[in-house]
DNA sequence: TCTGGGGTCCTACCACTT
DNA sequence: TCTGAAGTGGTAGGACCC
């Protein structure tokens, strides 16, 4: 534990939500909600406003929207948010050469590296300096917790959202952590908050005074080890700037239920396909391939085999996955269908026995499915993050006139018209598409209604949030992302679905 | 009313090797 | 040669996080 509190944790405030509103100025201070939009679709953020009616994260759209009916209802764009995020990383990076970003949206910074902070004055000084240059720099806000340790200035941002800055003073960690609920602390979700609560422990004091031996009882050594020293407020674990990807993975939850056979074995060879293409971007190969199979009473199991080196090949990871379902029963259906792989190397190198291996299983399929995946690598990567793929759609149609009109012009996303300019799709259907026309600096705009094959309006980049300032000027510069994927996926980010559906407030 | 997607880490069990 | 303990790797499941 430090003696200065200078570890920051930085958590935007409401970001996919909040990066709507800034960007579609006729949805500020309205309750807005961003996620799948599909049957099966959860709330990926609600609005502070869209919070008041009940709806949180996680929770299935149906419900958000039983809750908050008249709330704007968005798919996530994983472009836009990623390139805020950018900014945002980018100032971090200005307090510290130890940034650990934990997702788009949150990161810790380790300030006593960059010489940011050297006691409590200079730490909350940087902190209030940070939230003011994002605000200027995006537009939008973030909530700043600084301590001695990251659980604590993990909680201290919790506890100062919205918009606000909370320092816990080194030597006040256990009387402030005392009288907090037990899910308070890092790792502690449903089941283990549950399972302490039935053996009569509920707030962080009370698992302090259980005794590491209890702890360890009840939850394992590792579990209840780590548990016992967070409730003392002890946390040495370093902000760690770079951290190797461990494994990668594709997943897709069906509206519907699968039950054929041939199809479900189909939608199994396109994951591989999809997962190899995120793998090669990513630079890897891997040695376990997994299958996942989420079944229509949403059980689920996984089935892996470990090759006898590691592979990047498309045609190995389709063939050894398939033969991992063969080993499933999937009579009932399937709801979600996964390929992930694991044991991952930076070994691109083609590996001769996996394929080997394949082949010998696969028989004169294989030869051919070996081939496909390579030409696919190309297309894969194009700057997305971990999490999100680019390649979405694969093996769906792309964003040709033929599609349907909510797939080509998915709801939220930015178009520009050669006559009106810049506007965001409304809505879409039956032949039309509906746009709203104003930008992020702009007054709430109006909507039109066009054709879907309107030779005039077509699908566009986002923009940034904030106009960049005059050069030369005081304020802190960065910069908006050039390159961005000219037609994003209509499937680009959580759910499978791309409905029409969008009410407007 | 049903419950996403992409990850990490831990535990338990089994088979195999030393 | 047989046996048991310990270590290791593979597999499966579960909890948790954002």
């Amino acid at each position: 534990m430090r003696t200065a509190p200078t570890i920051l944790h930085l958590d935007m405030d409401a970001f996919f939500a909040a990066a709507e509103q800034a960007a579609k100025p006729s949805l500020r201070g309205k309750p807005v909600v961003v996620g799948g939009l599909g049957p099966r679709g959860v709330v990926a953020t609600a609005s502070y406003e869209a919070r008041r009616f009940g709806v949180h994260s996680a929770m299935p759209m149906a419900q958000a929207r039983r809750l908050a009916p008249n709330a704007a209802y968005l798919m996530p764009r994983f472009s836009l948010y990623r390139a805020v995020s950018e900014q945002v990383m980018e100032l971090l990076g200005r307090l510290s050469p130890l940034v650990e970003p934990l997702s788009l949206d949150e990161a810790f910074v380790d300030l006593e590296a960059g010489g940011a902070a050297d006691d409590a004055a200079s730490a909350r000084a940087s902190g209030e300096r940070l939230r003011e240059d994002i605000r200027v720099v995006t537009g939008l806000t973030g909530s700043v917790g600084l301590a001695g340790s990251k659980m604590l200035a993990k909680i201290a941002s919790e506890q100062a959202k919205p918009d606000g800055l909370v320092l816990i003073a080194p030597g006040t960690e256990r009387e402030l952590l005392g009288p907090l609920p037990v899910r308070t602390l890092p790792g502690v979700g449903p089941t283990t908050g549950e399972h302490l609560r039935r053996a009569g422990m509920t707030t962080v004091a009370d698992l302090a005074e259980a005794g590491e031996d209890e702890l360890v009882r009840l939850l394992g050594r590792s579990h209840g080890t780590a548990l016992f020293r967070m409730a003392l407020g002890y946390d040495d674990r370093p902000v760690v700037a770079e951290r190797d990807a461990k494994s990668v993975s594709v997943e897709d939850t069906f509206d519907v239920d699968l039950h054929e056979r041939t199809r479900i074995r189909l939608e199994v060879e396109r994951l591989a396909e999809r997962c190899v293409r995120r793998l090669r971007a990513s630079g890897h190969s891997g040695r376990t391939i997994v299958l996942k199979v989420r079944r229509y009473d949403f059980s689920t199991l996984t089935r892996s085999e470990t090759l006898r080196g590691p592979t990047d090949d498309a045609g190995v990871v389709r063939e050894t996955a398939g033969r991992l379902l063969e080993a499933v029963d999937t009579t009932g259906g399937v709801r979600l269908l996964g390929v992930g792989v694991t044991g991952l190397t930076d070994y691109t190198q083609e590996d001769l026995f996996a394929q080997a291996a394949a082949e010998e299983h696969a028989g004169a399929a294989g030869a051919e499915a070996g081939s496909d995946g390579h030409q696919e690598a190309s297309v894969a990567g194009l700057g997305e993050a971990q999490g999100h793929d680019g390649d979405h759609a694969a093996g769906i149609p792309g964003t040709g006139p033929g599609l349907p009109a909510e797939r080509r012009w998915p709801a939220g996303h930015d178009v520009r018209h050669a006559v009106y300019g810049a506007g965001w799709v409304q809505g879409s259907g039956v032949g039309r598409v509906t746009v709203r026309f104003e930008e992020p600096g702009s007054r709430p705009g109006r909507v039109r209604t066009f054709r879907i094959d309107d030779p005039e309006l077509e699908p566009s980049d986002p923009l940034p949030l904030v106009a960049p300032p005059a050069p030369g000027s005081e304020a802190p510069q960065s910069s908006w992302p050039r390159t961005r994927p000219k037609v994003r996926s209509p499937e680009e980010g959580a759910g499978v679905s791309g409905g029409p559906e969008m009410s407007s407030p």
